[in-house]
Parts: C-alpha cells; sequence; structure tokens
RNA sequence: GGAGCCGUAGUUCAGCUCGGCCCAGAACGCCUGCCUGUCACGCAGGAGGUCGCGGGUUCGAAUCCCGUCGGCUCCGCCA
C-alpha cells in the first residue's frame, strides 16, 4: 500500500538547497534515484525537476518502522521525505555533487507510489536504442540531459516572445484546420463530417493567414506555432515540427533580415549566454553555389570548389574537354592534407560522388614532391602548371575534380566538401557560422511537372526590375528562369534555420505570377481567391520570416537530431513508439466520415 | 520509390566470416543473503533468452539462402 499525500508540502526542490540550509527541517518531494544499502545506515538520492540530495536513514537514530520502511525503497519510487539538513561528516563530502557537502538526515517518509523495474536506468550517456527511449518516453525525459532541453526549449518561447512583443509583434493564432493548397508539401488531410466528401488539410505553415493578418492592419504578427507536412522524414525533419513564424509591413528584405538576427543574438544571449554578432554575413545564392555547392553552406570550414572549366577546354582528357565544350562545368576541390588517403579512401570518396549524381571523380595526388594521378597524362607541363597554380596545390594535398553539367558539378562538390570536412575532422563544433543567403532565384523549371514553379513560394516577390519585365516573361517562360526573388534564408553552420521574403502585395502581380507558374485562373481563383481578394482591398507591402525553432534547438543543445529537443516525436515512419499512433479507427468513426478503406 | 547499417537476456553488446564444442556468453540492471558513511558502494549466491518474424537448405541453423517486419542514416521528396 501507498501513502497519501494529505497535506505535505515540499519546502525545496532537492537541487536547491545548499549549506545555508544546514540545521533546517526540510520536507522534500521526488523520485528515487539511487539507494545504497550497508545494512545499517541507508542513503539514497532523492531526485526532483532541480537537482539531487542525498537523504540518510540512520537505525541508530531513528524509529524500527521508518527503517523498515526506508528498506522497501527501490529506484524511482515516488516519495516525501521529511528531515533535518546536515553538514555530512569529514571526509564523505562528494565533489561531483551539487549538494555533496550537506545530506537529509530523515526522520519521515512518504512512500507515494511504487515502480516497475526500470527498462533503462534514468541517467544520461545510456546505451539504449532510440525505439526503447520512444516507447518509454515519459522514462526518458526523466534523464538529465533530456530535461535540460525541453527546459532550454521552454527557455527559448520566453526569449522569443519577450524579443518580439518588446518590438511590437502581436501574438495571433491561426487554424490547424484550414484548406488545401496545390503548390508544395504534401497535406495531411482532415475529413470533414458536416461536409460529407470534403477536407481539411493542417497547416504547412501559416503563411496565408499570416499575410492576411498583414492586410487586417496588425502591421507586426508573431506566433510560435505547429506546421505539418505529410513528406519522407529525416534527422532534421519530422511530420509535426514547430515554426517561430512572424510577418511585418511595410518593411525591406533589410529590415525583415535584421530584426531577425537581432531576434537570435537576443535568444543566445538569454538562453546561453552567449554573444552573437550582427549584422550577419550576406551572400548571394549565385555565390554560395559557385563557392560552396549548396544554398546553405557551412562557413566553419573552407575547401572551396575552384573553377577550372577553361582549363579544362583545352586538355587532352576527353571527359573534362567534352563538358567544358558542351556548357558543363569542371570544378575542383583541394583537399588540404589529403594525400594521406589510401587508394581505397579515393575509391570510396568516388562512390560517394556517384551516389549523388556523378559519373566518376578525377583526382590528383601531391606527395613527396610527386603527382600520382590517372589523368595528369593528359596535361602539358604547362597546363600542370597552370592547374596547380590555380588549385594553389602544395605538397600533401589531395585535388579532386567533377565534370558535369552545372548543377550536377555543384550538387556533388557540395555534398563531398561536408564529407570531406566530416572525414578530416575540420568541422570547429563550438563555431557559429550564420549567414544570410539572399537573391535567391523567383523560379526554376520542375523536369516532372513540365512548368515552372516558385523557388521559395508563390507569394514571394520578385526584384522591382524584374516586376517590371513580368508581362515580357509571359511571352518568354525562359526569362523568368533568370528572375531573382525578395526572399532570404538564415543558415547557421550548413543548415536552414530561417527562411523568408518580401511578398507579393498587389493581385495583379499574383495574378501575373499565378499564370507564370501556369496556374490556371479558375485553380488560383479556387484555391487563393481569398487571397487575391484581400489583396484588393488595400493590402499593405509586407514581408516575413520562419524560423525553424527544432533546428535552432537541436543546434543549440548539440543535438544529433530534432527528435531529442522535441517531447514526443516520432519514427522515420511517422509512428509513435508511446502511443502507437497512427491507428485504425472503428468502423462507426468512418462511416460518420463517409469514408471506406480499400483493401489492397 | 531507392541505398546502406542494425535487430541475440530488462538494457547495451559478444558469438555469425568458416553450421556441430552454444538447449547461447559478458557487462549493467533485477532477486536473495551479508555488510553502519556510501555515492558506479562492496562481497557471496541466483533468476532471466520465441537469437525480430516466416519459410528454405542441412543429419544438424543465432550462424547459410529467400522473404517479411521494425529502428536508424541517406538519396528522391520536403514551396
Amino acid at each position: 500500500m501507498t501513502d497519501q499525500l494529505r497535506d505535505f508540502k515540499r519546502d525545496y526542490y532537492c537541487g536547491d538547497l545548499t549549506e545555508n540550509n544546514i540545521g533546517e527541517e526540510v520536507r522534500l518531494l521526488g523520485w528515487v534515484d539511487t539507494v545504497r544499502d550497508h545494512g545499517g545506515v541507508l542513503f539514497i538520492n532523492l531526485r526532483d525537476r532541480e537537482g539531487i540530495v542525498q537523504v540518510v536513514f540512520d537505525p541508530s537514530k531513528i524509529s524500527q518502522d521508518l527503517y523498515n520502511k526506508a528498506k522497501k525503497l527501490k529506484p524511482e519510487y515516488v516519495i516525501g521525505v521529511k528531515g533535518t539538513v546536515n553538514r555530512r561528516p569529514v571526509g564523505t563530502e562528494n565533489p561531483k555533487m551539487k549538494t555533496g557537502n550537506i545530506e537529509v538526515a530523515a526522520d519521515y517518509l512518504l512512500i507515494l507510489n511504487t515502480s516497475e523495474v526500470l527498462p533503462f536506468q534514468i541517467e544520461d550517456n545510456i546505451k539504449v536504442s532510440e525505439e526503447i527511449r520512444l516507447k518509454y518516453r515519459y522514462l526518458d525525459l526523466r534523464r538529465p540531459s533530456m530535461q535540460r532541453n525541453i527546459i532550454l526549449r521552454h527557455e527559448v518561447y520566453q526569449a522569443v516572445r519577450e524579443f518580439l512583443v518588446g518590438n511590437g509583434f502581436i501574438e495571433v493564432e491561426t487554424p490547424m484546420l484550414t484548406k488545401s493548397t496545390p503548390e508544395g508539401a504534401r497535406d495531411f488531410l482532415v475529413p470533414s463530417r458536416l461536409e460529407k466528401g470534403k477536407f481539411y488539410a493542417l497547416p504547412q505553415s501559416p503563411q496565408l493567414f499570416k499575410q492576411i493578418l498583414m492586410v487586417a492592419g496588425f502591421e507586426r504578427y508573431f506566433q510560435i506555432v505547429k506546421c505539418f507536412r505529410d513528406e519522407d522524414l529525416r534527422a532534421d525533419r519530422q511530420p509535426e515540427f514547430t515554426q517561430i513564424d512572424l510577418e511585418m509591413s511595410f518593411v525591406t528584405e533589410e529590415d525583415v533580415m535584421s530584426l531577425s538576427e537581432a531576434l537570435i543574438q537576443h535568444v543566445y544571449k538569454k538562453v546561453l549566454g552567449i554573444d552573437v554578432k550582427i549584422p550577419f554575413r550576406r551572400m548571394t545564392y549565385e555565390e554560395a553555389i559557385n563557392r560552396y555547392g549548396t544554398d546553405k553552406p557551412d562557413l566553419r570550414y573552407g575547401l572551396e570548389l575552384i573553377d577550372i572549366t577553361d582549363l579544362a577546354s583545352e586538355v587532352e582528357f576527353k571527359v573534362f574537354n567534352d563538358v567544358a565544350k558542351s556548357g558543363g562545368l569542371v570544378k575542383g576541390i583541394n583537399v588540404k592534407g589529403g594525400a594521406k588517403f589510401s587508394r581505397k579512401e579515393i575509391d570510396d570518396l568516388t562512390e560517394y560522388a556517384k551516389k549523388f549524381g556523378a559519373k566518376g571523380m578525377a583526382w590528383i595526388k601531391l606527395e613527396n614532391g610527386e603527382a600520382t594521378s590517372p589523368i595528369l597524362k593528359f596535361f602539358t607541363q604547362e597546363q600542370k602548371q597552370r592547374l596547380f597554380e590555380k588549385m594553389q596545390a602544395e605538397d600533401g594535398d589531395l585535388l579532386v575534380f567533377i565534370a558535369d553539367k552545372k548543377e550536377i558539378t555543384h550538387r556533388v562538390l557540395g555534398f563531398l566538401r561536408k564529407h570531406l570536412a566530416e572525414k578530416l575532422n575540420l568541422i570547429d563544433k563550438n563555431k557559429l557560422e550564420f549567414l544570410w543567403v539572399v537573391d535567391f532565384p523567383l523560379l526554376e523549371w520542375d523536369e516532372e511537372e513540365n512548368r515552372l514553379v516558385a523557388l521559395h513560394h508563390p507569394f514571394t516577390s520578385p526584384k522591382d526590375e524584374d516586376i517590371e519585365k513580368l508581362d515580357e516573361a509571359l511571352e518568354n517562360p525562359q526569362l523568368a528562369l533568370s528572375f531573382k526573388s525578395k526572399a532570404y534564408d538564415m543558415v547557421l553552420n550548413g543548415e536552414e534555420i530561417g527562411g523568408g521574403s518580401i511578398r507579393i502585395h498587389t493581385p495583379y502581380i499574383q495574378q501575373k505570377i499565378f499564370k507564370l507558374l501556369n496556374i490556371s485562373e479558375e485553380e488560383a481563383k479556387e484555391k487563393f481567391g481569398f487571397l487575391i481578394e484581400a489583396l484588393s482591398y488595400g493590402a499593405p507591402p509586407h514581408g516575413g520570416l520562419a524560423f525553424g525553432l527544432d533546428r535552432i534547438l537541436a543546434i543549440m543543445t548539440g543535438s544529433e537530431s530534432i527528435r531529442d529537443v522535441i517531447a514526443f516525436p516520432k519514427t522515420q515512419k511517422g509512428i509513435c513508439p508511446l502511443t502507437g499512433a497512427p491507428d485504425y479507427v472503428s468502423e462507426k468513426q468512418l462511416k460518420e466520415l463517409s469514408i471506406k478503406i480499400e483493401e489492397e
């Protein structure tokens, strides 16, 4: 039988007790962390949210009943203890514990609940599969490191609110049951009971609502909000995730960026005490792709891409030559110190490159004053000289090259660069390299759908100079591919942690963009009619941004995956091992919704 | 849709290459006893396993083959 709590109240959290409490009688509540039974004196570590303190049951000083009761204690029993805070006897202090100089001599014990034997121990640095951790998430979350992550998350919410409210932002909730939109990610659908055959969609983001709030005249909106995308999962992608969403009226790109970086600076200072320097570096999309092969470069290390297409067009090596002359791109990376790689390691790099679409990878090893390579025989002495100069090659380096269509060369080298940095341990984990990537293309060509699609989203404003060319582009879609948008991404250590844009705020430009995207007038009206209509009633110029809160937290806490900063995440198959969701529902429920399950 | 790694006591793993000495072993946890200052307490003893699941090969399968399920990482996908 367990005891009732009745009027037993806690005086302190375990971790808050200090030497200043010595002599005080205190009541504590918490979980039995560990038990050390010496046959005589019995020690337990009592744990609550704020920490751990040692509690002593000394049979020579307490009643037989109390001692016998204490003997029953096991890990994770929930107890209340009354006792006196004492200084520990000289020589028995534990410098590893925050409360290691004191202990509580118990004279009263409540056993409020017992615990089954645990599937894993409640401590950090345990090796347990994530599956088990997620199934018993309530135990996993008792571990100090997980408690820290979730509490840090809470502190970030507060810091965000503090900063944004202080800057005139108004927090508004937007609907979770909303309308499916054709562009973008796959929607999660919710069947409507009252409107048979119709479906709500869970929002991929509050994009349209926040724009409408600008039309409604709120000027500055924010929300910490769940978003839903029914796409495949990754370490940094969950089907439901949290955005810090904001939108402002009468602003330029620069206004949104400077406010956003100030927000990040505030959060880092407030939560981690870290000074982040602003303004962040700005880099155009074009520069990012050319130098790093990606639109979210990790600037914590070098390994930049070097263009040797000109030289490649002259050499006899057919692979280089053909690519260079047919409008492709030949680029290389100088892997400093890479000459120590074995032939096997270089072959592995080639295999890695092939995974991302490369047909092969050329390489030159510079070791002991000699150059080893399968391709150098195609180079004249003078060409070699120029190549080494361009690559800034020295003894001990490994030069790797990819020759392919522009997109593939960049893509492959972008992945290779990251892979090499990890392999060579070039990444300083303590560094924070923020940057803004700006001047994104407005549109890109979708091979599958055979039409132009928005790179960001279809409400993103083109640059002013391109707005003037919209009519021309409707005649000649090729021209549209050169358009730049007023979009910007915040990148931290090679991860996109936020992105946004200045939006289109007039109905006629929005309609032209839909036309460019080959969205018919009927479809545009059906899907986005309310937006176009809203824009026609005095919509102010506006723009905003959304941060991926989970990703920011993963970086702040040094977590490998965003699952470690989400209280109840899902597995890669979108399953919640704790609750067993998703699951079948009753025939009755389906019938009410007029839904029939088709057997495979 | 595709690729890779993994799946063996409650947990983390070893055993698998080359089938039999394995009706499977270690550590931690658990149980019992002893132990009056420990804090990774100690000491002695003990319990605990559908080797993910199904099928096949074989005299014999944790081990080889096929299929399947699950977890993780990645590609595609994710405005």
